[in-house]
DNA sequence: AACGATACCCGAAACGTTTCCGGTGTCAAG
DNA sequence: CTTGACACCGGAAACGTTTCGGGTATCGTT
């Protein structure tokens, strides 16, 4: 391996002149005779910075770290994929962690945050707790939360999904929909919270009334949502809703599943629309209407940040200006045609 | 940030004799005593070892990087996950780059081997060039491949593809399919030639011919897939295979969707298995039966030997011990009856 | 010819570790 | 009382960079 002592010999001047040279010093004077010398010698010898000991006297190692809550969820990889091309942009590397609570334990705070190895870290997680930044933003470590706004951290991004849930719910409303249900997250994350509102929003913006047990109380997972899908398949049509609006691509899953156990047809006898699209859902049975989030955009503008943040620059909490776009699939339809009938009987006569 | 400096201040020692006990300097015989003032000390003040400053003396930086072909595929994403799991039990962090061509481009080869941020790489390129080699081993960093031997490198870590293939296979012909037709990968690429190499074992060891046509020359994309798929559901019934055999996921994807828009039901005019599983089969249409493969150890196994390289140890070409199993789902049936008639019949008379 | 003012460049310290090569003190043996 | 032999510990260099604070020439002025 050249050094930049190699260098600096070659061309017959100092290190630190060749140092300046190289890193482009606007403040240094040099003769252009001497300029071309170093760069020349830098060039024949095939110099190339050692980046441990230029972090080391700099406090820069160029590197940063995106922890995630559970990298079993398809929709990161396209972020990953954003956030590791713009860090590439800045000369930045991505390591990648997974977190399994909602805090580092002991080993990954080591590795991570105390010794010194990153610049700063995005985190994913749904909820920002005290503890968390205690352990990040405490050691002085830049910390951008992305995908989650918290009034703990004076930075974020995140995404619009009000303008999300909205195109979900307008998207059902224009098939003839009036009572849509909410497959819900949980409510003390970020994302579930900010979900549901642009869900009620939009269900309010159409005068459309929220029956209380229209929003299904899902945790994110397939699992849960699996058995919310067997409970309201249950339900007798008539008391159902005709559609389902999911918060994100593991529960539409495992409701559909539940409800395709149960023997309802999607989307003859319920529609159903996620957040998160992603290309398999071309696949699936029947393929799901969703709507696309601007993903990648979140990851970029995060990573931006965070290395900014890393250079002095300062926090902000920014939304993705990408809008949401809506991916018409196969689970949604005009609600069935006898429930409607029924229900514009029912408009008609008192009920008992 | 405490430096190594506090500490032996504190503990009233040299910088040298805190260090070693720190390291458990195995060569270093100290007083009971003073090994407690340096231990407690430490313990007092939180001290951490700066790993970039131990890195620049050390030449370790206790970071590998894992660069990826495609990202696209889900497959990865539990690799990556044993990766980092395998590397945090070291203590190393994994970074992960994705490479766009079979080779890395300026300022990727910059990032991650020339500047010294990495102390190994673990590459899951399909196919392992002289020049890629050239571009890493060749500065002296240890590479492993992963998913693709290479005899250029003396080392790698792939899977039982021949046990994976002769699964696919069996199922295939214990539901009593003889004309098995194989979506291939790259021929040029060593993963595509020990699957079809397995496919090809298991046919003869079944005693089954295969007809040349049934070699689907294929690429590993939904694309290409999905237009051999096209092609061959154009043929007749008679004149096609029973069963297809897929050498990756998206291929599998893509065959299925364009048998499906050609009118072709599976698994009922055609069985469909495919290497490769994922959860998220489940919700396909249909649900693909398919062979899971043991990504997680190979990701694991790949992770040990290059941190085991990076300290001395020595490059071997290790497979996967853990056996490929086969998921069942509902893409495979038995043979469409009435072929099976005609089969019998043109089995007892001649053909004109 | 002396004098500032520039223009150009250099020495050396610092970043925080690790590790080589010893240097003291103590104790038993001669 | 000397002399090794140990046990215990410290000094200092080194890793490769960045950067602060100057130090020489050189040149145009007076």
């Amino acid at each position: 391996m050249t050094t930049l002592k190699a260098v600096a010999a070659h061309a017959d001047v100092s290190l630190a002149t060749a140092a300046r040279v190289l890193r482009a010093d606007p403040t240094l004077s040099v003769r252009p005779a001497t300029r071309e010398r170093v760069l020349a010698a830098a060039r024949e010898l095939g110099y190339r910075p050692n980046r441990v000991a230029s972090g080391l006297r700099t406090r820069r190692t160029g590197t940063i770290a995106i922890v995630l809550p559970d990298p079993q969820n398809v929709m990161w990889a396209e972020t990953l994929r954003a956030i590791e091309r713009a860090a590439g942009e800045r000369d930045y590397v991505v390591v990648v962690t997974d977190a399994h609570g909602p805090t580092l334990d002991a080993t990954q705070l080591g590795r991570f945050v105390l010794e010194g190895r990153m610049d700063g870290l995005l985190v994913a997680f749904a909820t920002i707790g005290d503890e968390l930044v205690a352990q990040i933003a405490g050691r002085g470590l830049p910390l951008v939360p992305i995908n989650s706004r918290s009034d703990i951290v004076n930075g974020s991004v995140t995404m619009d999904d009000a303008t999300g849930s909205r195109l979900a719910v307008d998207h059902l409303v224009g098939l003839g929909h009036e009572s849509i249900a909410f497959l819900a997250g949980r409510t003390d994350t970020d994302v579930g919270r900010r979900r549901e509102a642009g869900y009620r929003a939009a269900m309010a913006n159409h005068g459309l009334p929220i029956e209380p047990d229209w929003i299904l109380p899902g945790d994110y997972t397939e699992r849960t949502a699996a058995s919310l899908g067997r409970a309201l398949m249950a339900a007798p049509a008539g008391a159902r809703p005709t559609a389902v609006y999911a918060v994100n691509l593991p529960s539409a899953l495992g409701f559909r599943a539940a409800a395709r156990e149960s023997g309802g047809l999607i989307p003859d006898d319920l529609s159903l629309v996620t957040m998160d699209d992603h290309p398999f859902l071309d696949h699936t049975d029947p393929p799901l209407t969703a709507v696309q989030m601007p993903m990648a955009e979140m990851g970029e503008l995060a990573t931006r940040m965070l290395i900014d943040v890393v250079g002095g620059g300062t926090m902000r909490h920014v939304v993705t200006t990408a809008a949401p776009r809506l991916i018409v699939r196969h689970s949604t339809a005009a609600p069935p045609a006898a429930r409607l009938m029924a229900r514009a009987r029912n408009g008609k006569r008192a009920r008992p």
